[in-house]
DNA sequence: CGGTTGCTTGAGATCCATCAATAGGAGTGG
DNA sequence: CCACTCCTATTGATGGATCTCAAGCAACCG
């Protein structure tokens, strides 16, 4: 069954429509620039020979100097900061076609962490490399600017989802969120994707206690508007879950940058 | 009496011996790189006329196409969100210095908001103007560059706040924070500064109520550590606020991107 | 099988929100 | 100079959202 998000499908529709191979970067890229073929050559040569990284592995920890971007594959990765009292907050969740690091800072050193959560296939991008590729097309410029805007409002919601969303809310704006990130990269099927993350990352993602995610978790599917069993989420009112959570598509800029 | 801060002096020192009326904007970015005469004026001629904008005013309003990004001289402004229920969340805040958005990202249209906190001196400065100085400059671009590596990580280390800090932490950190920024382009005159956001608007920025703020501002007074009186905010013990909050300074990044 | 990891449930405590009222201070007009 | 208003800060009382502690259960895996 095909997603209902036809608005996405503007670029995309005459590769989606064939069983697509095409790299989770470039699928979503396309929603930033219309990318020529030349130009996805250009990305796909300046990226470093992939690797696999296991679960719950750190990719990059705090205070090393950084010499690459990680650009996820396949797998869901994470960064995070954790506090002088061993709290942990995760501050972004990534998904396959996510870089890690915004293009163009690499700080001298790390100021947080990044993790993967699952496993992971990755491969590392070299500044320069990206550097030059952006300086080589336009629409790789644009296609990074628009990418690095889009990872930057989905940073500014959950902030404000931790200031002024409850518990359910929290979570349902989180699902909301990935269903339209995962769908960008094809990792959607139905109403519905794999959602590999534990109650315990979730709550240190949201904010909250893994007991009191549980019980949130338990109120979503009391209301038949989602339900998480084991690895798999379902969406069953996609506009009812937005409504409840104050969703509102908007940041994540399906327009593209300069549309 | 000078500030501690003494490893901030390193690029700036000779400006600062003396009374000094150098935009903050230049004050700032000298942190980032080490600017020449010529870069300082390239950035200088790019800005547009400043203009004075009174308190609680909309500088960029969610939906609109934005054509220039505001840059604060004087005054204190904010970028925020409101949800459909009417609670707002402040995302950033901004000080003299500061530009209201990412430099090379201005999207299709505003996902958020920009407003002023008390009265505002504002620069605009347009997209392609910035952009020209940039490709003219490899300091420039460092500069810029490392500006968004800070400003973003201050939005990461406000989440992680909202996320795992309780009120008083949360108060202490956002104190210890300014602190920072605020000596960065001159405006803390012993240990303390002016501090002229309301108590409503730390709620709203802190992602709590009116009156825990008011409350939590009296616990802190108990410590000793700091007091806030009027718009005056005095820290008698930073090292102490600082562990208090869990401020690690590293986050806003004062050895420079590449340094 | 035993160990591990992730999920679930209960009970009690804590942090923080809400509601409501009061007080102070700055500006304004008479 | 006073009366008035608005905005901000303060205080008390109560309730709710969420946390912590603690225990049990289910699935998986070597």
């Amino acid at each position: 069954m095909r997603s209902r998000l036809n608005v996405y499908y503007r670029f995309a529709k005459e590769v989606w429509s064939t069983i697509d191979m095409t790299h989770p970067l470039l699928r979503k890229l396309r929603f930033g620039a219309r990318l020529t073929t030349e130009d996805e050559s250009v990305l796909m040569s300046i990226l470093d020979p992939a690797r696999t990284v296991s679960p719950r592995e750190d990719v990059a920890e705090e205070g090393i100097r950084p010499h690459a971007l990680p650009l996820i594959v396949e797998g869901w990765a994470c960064r995070y900061s954790t506090l002088a009292n061993g709290q942990r907050q995760i501050i972004s969740l990534f998904i396959p076609g996510d870089l890690c690091e915004p293009f163009g800072m690499l700080p001298r050193f790390m100021d947080h962490s990044v993790a993967t959560l699952t496993p992971v296939i990755m491969s590392p991008v070299r500044v320069e490399r990206l550097k030059s590729a952006v300086t080589s097309s336009p629409r790789i410029e644009e296609a990074l600017w628009w990418d690095l805007l889009v990872s930057t409002a989905i940073d500014r919601e959950h902030l404000v989802s931790l200031g002024r969303r409850t518990a359910t809310e929290r979570l349902g704006h989180l699902f909301c969120e990935l269903h339209l990130r995962l769908d960008m990269v094809g990792l959607v099927d139905g109403m519905g994707y794999e959602m590999p993350v534990t109650q315990a990352d979730l709550g240190d993602l949201l904010g909250l206690s893994m007991v009191h995610v549980n019980r949130s978790l338990q109120e979503l599917r009391r209301t038949g508007l989602m339900s998480l069993r084991g690895r798999r989420l379902t969406i069953n009112d996609l506009h009812g879950l937005r409504e409840l959570s104050f969703f509102d598509e908007g940041y994540l800029h399906p327009e593209g940058a300069n549309a």
